[in-house]
RNA sequence: UGGGGCGUGGCCAAGUGGUAAGGCAACGGGUUUUGGUCCCGUGAUGCGUAGGUUCGAAUCCUGCCGCCCCAGCCA
């Protein structure tokens, strides 16, 4: 981090910015005698390393005087020679058990402009020179990187305390990356989702990246809350994917407004309700804040509920809706289902007709009696239309890096990892909720609306993660 | 077989000589007009393993075992 670190425009830095201070360091490195010039062939310098266990062989030209290294290194910055024909090298010691101390490569030349920089250099810094120096630039204390870079460490320190550098020198120090279940976190892998068109881009809501949880629709105190939880070791680890989301849930449940949504409908008609009739129902914004207040939802007699809600044949321990059974609507009234409209030809069920009991308005019953279950529902004229994106875990697997020899991650990807629903209902009152909203969907899970797909009267929400559901756990268990 | 790291319950993770925090997950129970939330309860005689030092060891010492990283003119 920056021993500065005010304010939030200083970053991002890069390396680029450096190149010129880093070709002085370059230069004052060769006059002290501790870099010089080398012609060998890359071939040739991996030969000669030798290996972890043997050690390595001089280079040819590790005695050239200061005089010929400076002109030497000179030239290969006016772009004299080819690619690859002369590197620049740290004269550090080639039998050293760390292979990164055997005389590393520092530049290396490369006619090719940078993004940054354009065509002004033709030599360019290796990593292990960029990073300390760059880090001591920028006043840095303490460098964090992850334990791959542990074996550079000695470098690092090398590079800097071969130079002179009167300030206080940066450190840096290991720790063990982030891994979370069933996703990865290699930039370079997350490229290839992005380029082979796995996933929609960079910030598609099942991408771990930054954009990619934004707009999935993960607040960004649950991420700090997240990584509060995780901590910071340098042991390696798995972090389970039910962690986040409960940093998710435990925020959204805290802040998100619940509203009713019916994402696959099912028709319901209430045959005694009627015809034309209209009652404004009473609903709470949220349980956990009432200042939150509370809002009108329409009713009327046909309404939509949620197809997982009816079953014609209810399964053991469900409590939802079936022939002759009562289950309350949210906020209106006690149903008992009367029977079902099928399709003659397969057999599907196309409506459910119910009677409702007009003595339990708002959900109570005078008499007392209970019933088992409470489900929502919209108003079949009144209700709006969206497209609502649900989403799973981008792979099937919980380490998606761990694939045999010869096989590939994307392999493991998960067909299912997306799915869209369109023709969902939702009740009125989301018709004015802006895009970057949240809210929750009762019983359903917490909603983002997608700020990019999104147009006036064609909102798109993205599933940001569903409620804890113990009917699945139960069900998953029955099978 | 060289060097560098790491091993505490299913997953993370505190603890650094005084007798194993916490969270998630799981399981049981209670409340509930979201099978949500909330509340209560249940786990290591044990800290990779074997010895040693000590009144006392996850913490100190020694041996062993296991896993990860390093031989790019990538980062």
């Amino acid at each position: 981090m920056p021993a500065d670190s005010s304010g939030q425009d200083l970053e991002p830095f890069y390396a680029s910015d450096y190149f010129e201070p880093l070709y002085q360091y370059a230069l004052q490195l060769i006059r002290k005698g501790k870099a010089y010039v080398c012609d060998h062939t890359p071939e040739e310098v991996d030969e000669m390393r030798g290996a972890p266990d043997r050690p390595g062989r001089e280079s040819a030209y590790r005695g050239r005087s200061v005089e010929e290294n400076l002109d030497l290194f000179q030239r290969m910055r006016t772009g004299e020679f080819p690619d690859g024909a002369r590197t620049l090298r740290a004269k550090i010691d080639m039998s050293a058990p760390n292979v990164w101390l055997r005389d590393p490569v520092l530049y290396r030349i490369r006619h090719a402009s940078h993004h940054h920089t354009g065509d002004c250099w033709c030599i360019y810094p290796m990593y292990d020179f960029a990073h300390g120096l760059s880090d001591y630039i920028e006043g840095i204390t303490h460098s964090i990187c992850t334990l791959e870079f542990e074996v550079h460490r000695p470098l690092y320190e090398w590079i800097l305390e071969a130079l002179e550098l009167p300030r206080v020198h940066p450190r840096q120090r290991e720790f063990a990356r982030l891994n979370v279940t069933y996703t990865i976190m290699s930039k370079r892998k997350l490229l290839r989702l992005v380029e082979e068109g796995h996933v929609r881009g960079w910030d598609d809501p099942r991408m771990p990246t930054i954009a990619g949880m934004r707009r999935r629709g993960y607040p960004a105190e649950a991420i700090r809350d997240f990584c509060d939880r995780i901590g910071v070791a340098k042991r390696e680890n798995m972090v389970q994917l039910a962690l986040l989301e409960h940093c998710v849930r435990e925020d959204l449940n805290r802040r998100a407004p619940r509203t009713m949504a019916v994402l696959r409908p099912l028709r319901v008609v209430i045959e005694n309700y009627p015809e034309g009739q209209v009652e404004e129902m009473e609903a709470v914004n949220n349980p956990e804040d009432s200042s939150m207040g509370t809002r009108r939802v329409p009713f009327s007699r046909v309404i939509y509920i949620e197809q997982d809600d009816f079953r014609e044949v209810p399964p053991p321990k469900y409590h939802r809706l079936s022939p002759g059974r009562e289950v309350r609507l949210r906020y209106a009234y006690l149903i008992t289902c009367t029977g079902v409209v099928k399709d003659p030809e397969t057999g599907e069920v196309l409506e459910v007709r119910a009677r409702y009991d007009p003595a339990t308005r708002g959900g109570n019953a005078p008499d007392g009696r209970k019933v088992k279950s409470t489900i929502h529902w919209v108003s079949a004229e009144h209700a709006i239309e969206a497209e609502v994106r649900l989403y799973e875990t981008l792979f099937e697997v919980e380490n998606p890096d761990d694939v045999p020899e010869g096989r590939d991650f994307t392999q493991t990807l998960n067909q299912a990892s997306l799915e869209v629903l369109r023709g969902c209902r939702l009740e009125p009152s989301l018709a004015t909720l802006g895009p970057g909203s949240r809210c929750q969907f009762e019983r359903l899970g917490y909603f983002f609306v997608d700020p990019d797909d999104s147009a006036p009267g064609a909102p798109v929400f993205n599933r940001t993660v569903t409620l804890k559901d113990t009917w699945a756990r139960i069900q998953s268990r029955q099978h």
